[in-house]
DNA sequence: CATGTTATCTAAGCGTTGTTCAGATGGATC
DNA sequence: GATCCATCTGAACAACGCTTAGATAACATG
């Protein structure tokens, strides 16, 4: 993380794209979404409240790119968590594990990551090729073998995405913290969780 | 639905608190979250930007109530699926379909309810007692029979909630439209999915 | 019935936000 | 060196959440 915070003030500000993204990335983790706005990303980054209008059309566009640095975060975990591990089923859930994570180490991004999805026509890049979804996709694959349908593949990673994004948002309700510490801890919650999903219970039956 | 909309002006205006959340509603329903200001809804229900100040305490406070309301509609719908099925799995994927319905139906209510719901130290009071999220344990349960442990419950509950919040979040992204075109319509997409996350794996399998 | 108390509502205002626009600044091009 | 154009500023607008002071009407008490 280059932070390039109040390094004297240059005459045009280099790089005022990247600064604002960073600036908001700040914010985020520091203060909360609730402080994210457009002025204080600006103040942040020492310009005028006018300036970020010319790299970005509006403040929706700035957190499409922070939502999309957070997608290749994400991708980049994701990535991490597949290769540490050799068994399929271990490979899944620590898939599932290292979403979670990423998404309680990063809240506040993570919120703005779907955020900036829901209401739009597509689903992020990362989503789509060579993406995080890709990864689940693929992970799913190579564990159900050749048999499997292109269909029951894509319903398959659909279920198992959304039973991540759904544990990512609840997991921090605090109401669980009794029965994570019943388990020995977070990561053990997670794991306990994701079996009681069996997400393989259709390729394990057939 | 009984709206008591500008029906003349009365004096001191019988009932704002409950004129206010229907007016909430009615805003969320029609122009979405983005559009819910407390000004908007107090210019809804007719009255002036400080009148709400003396019914709730601030702005998310009135989404409390709104979202309580949302809460007590989710119990209903879910409450009607699970007596409209006999069959213990069926019954299962009746009330994930009717949760993520809901979801869909009321986009914007549902958004509302995670987003007080969150950030709160307790769960909304609807899924501690006599509440959805016990409905759904209950099922589980009886559909487990007497040999499941308590934290396996637990977890079973959790898993399935986990993947119903997620899919009612996700289920909306427009990328799977052709998927659901493909399958026959959105429930037939619903029930693929829940059947692909083989929540009852666990007990299936033991 | 008159009086005072209390709950409710309005008017006005403060500080903040997202956004726009006219003008200043300075690096790049001819 | 004059011109051009991207970039940045200052000031402004409407809308927001919220507070305060004061009006209004219901209620309770004498």
């Amino acid at each position: 993380m280059t932070l390039a915070q109040p390094e004297a003030r240059p005459y045009h500000h280099g790089d005022l794209s990247r600064a604002l993204v960073e600036a908001a990335r700040r914010i985020l983790e520091t203060d909360g979404p609730a402080a994210l706005s457009l002025r204080a990303v600006a103040r942040e980054a020492g310009v005028s409240p006018a300036a970020p209008y010319h790299h970005f059309k509006d403040k929706g566009q700035l957190l499409d790119a922070v939502a999309h640095e957070g997608w290749v975060a994400l991708d980049a975990a994701l990535m991490k968590a597949r290769q540490d591990s050799d068994d399929d089923r271990r490979r899944m859930t620590n898939l599932g594990v290292a979403y979670v994570t990423f998404a309680r180490d990063n809240p506040a991004l993570y919120r703005v990551m779907y955020d900036c999805s829901r209401d739009k026509d597509a689903l992020p890049d990362q989503m789509k090729e060579e993406g995080a979804y890709c990864q689940v996709r693929n992970t799913i694959a190579h564990a159900a073998g050749d048999g499997v349908s292109e269909i029951d593949l894509e319903l398959a990673t659909i279920a198992a995405w959304c039973a991540g994004h759904g544990l990512a948002e609840m997991s921090g309700f605090k109401q669980f913290e009794s029965l994570k510490a019943l388990l020995g801890g977070e990561e053990a919650f997670l794991k306990a969780v994701f079996d009681h999903l069996g997400m393989f219970a259709k390729f394990d039956r057939g």
